[in-house]
DNA sequence: TCTGGGGTCCTGGTCCTG
DNA sequence: TCTGCAGGACCAGGACCC
């Protein structure tokens, strides 16, 4: 363990729950259920009122009605949560240039070089969580110890609790002073460690584990042989307060990917080829964004039964082009049999590298325009302009023909129901 | 009965190459 | 030429996270 560090993770208490009543304050008071607003879908977050009722995040829509009907169901606002966001992350940069973002609503912060200027890992955590509710009007919580894992525990330990009435105030910061990190981590239910979930756990308690203290007190040969080398020692180590890793500003994604549950299960290709365009379009966007090129295409399907299958391909050149990653995707998801319907389908890129600047090939210097090719710069050339179309009107003003019907915006394109069904 | 969306990481199998 | 082996790349799926 590096000695001497002080990390603080950072958690906005019920975030999107919460961003709904700052901007509606009639709602405050009432239980109130972010995402599940359609025929399929679970909950995003639950206000502490319907957590009340038993309401969690990931919970199906279906459930959260039976248990609170009374609450007040909103479809989720992303770009509001961004901005959010984006003004909590800047409070954060006030305290240290070292913020490690998990998600839109929490971050690790390493503020050890800042305690000499702001004071103690507390007083930090404490002055930063009551000028985000300041300047933002929402709360958080915040966890301090030496290490990220740690520090994200006590962040849960510092948490409001649920109540008919609406959160009970909890700690607001919770510290773990180092050497004290054992103390604080061997009564904690082993679901508490960072990796084991409803699998893992039932594997573990096969062994007889229930704590985490059972896991560090185990042979880590044996916690190996069933959970596998590599989760096996990182629980372990885990499970011993042992990890080093430090706050990682600046991570670059790995995968970009878009997928979508439809409201009725689809089995036309034609239906489905159109996604695959819609959502090659849109991945290939966000790659252009980033400046990055995929070297791997991949499909995922659900079908009716809730299977899932996943197909890849790494074609022999990475692309930043809707044409391409369609042309790849459509190429997997002909080998797929659609008996069952489809209910989700996605596209994913992956194996991200930086993007290169093509050479022209002798077709491209002889200005053949009958092919397909998306390598070709004519392409590339169409994708750049396409890009500075939507900089200029927004993202619905242009998109592939294939999405468009005669006089209808593309921008209607992608509601619940299937427009071209 | 119902199970989102966007990610990361790991494992095990297959295929290719030296 | 054939066989065995090791290692790497690729692929598919599972588990997990927020």
């Amino acid at each position: 363990m590096a000695p001497d560090r002080t990390i603080l993770h950072v958690d906005m208490d019920a975030f999107y729950a919460s961003a709904e009543i700052l901007r509606r304050p009639e709602l405050r008071g009432s239980p109130v259920v972010v995402g599940g607003a359609g025929r399929r879908g679970v909950v995003a977050a639950a206000s502490y009122e319907a957590r009340f009722y038993g309401v969690r995040s990931a919970m199906p829509s279906t459930q959260a009605r039976r248990l609170c009907p009374n609450a007040v169901f909103l479809d989720g606002d992303h770009d509001y949560y961004r901005d959010l966001s984006t003004q909590i992350m800047d409070i954060m940069a006030r305290f240290t240039p070292l913020i490690e973002p998990l998600s839109l609503d929490e971050a690790f912060l390493d503020v050890t070089s800042g305690r000499r200027l702001f004071g103690s890992g507390s007083a930090i955590a404490a002055t930063l969580r009551q000028t985000i509710f300041d300047e933002v009007g929402l709360w958080c919580s915040a966890g301090v110890a030496a290490t990220k894992f740690v520090a994200k525990l006590a962040s849960e330990r510092a948490k409001p609790s649920a109540s008919r009435a609406g959160p009970v105030p909890g700690a607001g910061v919770f510290v773990v002073a180092p050497g004290r990190e054992l103390e604080f981590l061997r009564p904690l239910p082993a679901r508490a460690l960072w990796g084991v979930g409803p699998a893992t756990m039932t594997k573990l308690e096969r062994l007889g584990i229930t704590t985490v203290g059972d896991i560090a007190d185990m042979p880590v040969e044996r916690v190996v042989s069933v959970v596998g080398k590599a989760s096996g020692q990182h629980l372990h180590n885990l499970a011993n307060a042992r990890d080093d890793r430090s706050v990682e500003p600046d991570q670059r994604a790995k995968s970009i990917s878009q997928e979508q549950t439809f409201q009725f299960d689809l089995h036309d290709r034609g239906d489905l080829g159109r996604h695959l365009v819609r959502m090659s379009d849109s991945v290939a966007g966000r790659l252009r964004r980033a400046g990055l090129q995929a070297r791997t295409i991949s499909i995922k399907v659900r079908f009716g039964d809730f299977s899932t299958i996943t197909r890849s391909l790494t074609p022999p050149s990475s692309t930043d082009s809707g044409m391409g990653i369609s042309q790849v995707a459509h190429e997997l998801l002909d080998k797929v049999d659609l008996g069952k319907g489809v209910r989700l389908l996605g596209v994913g890129a992956s194996g991200l590298e930086e993007e290169q600047h093509e050479q022209l090939t002798l077709d491209d210097a002889m200005g053949d325009a009958n092919t397909n090719d998306p390598s070709r710069s004519d392409w590339k050339l169409a994708d750049e302009a396409v890009d500075e179309i939507r900089r200029k009107f927004g993202i619905d003003s242009i998109g592939p023909a294939v999405l468009a019907k005669p006089g209808e915006r593309l921008a209607a394109r992608d509601k619940n129901e299937n427009p071209w069904g």
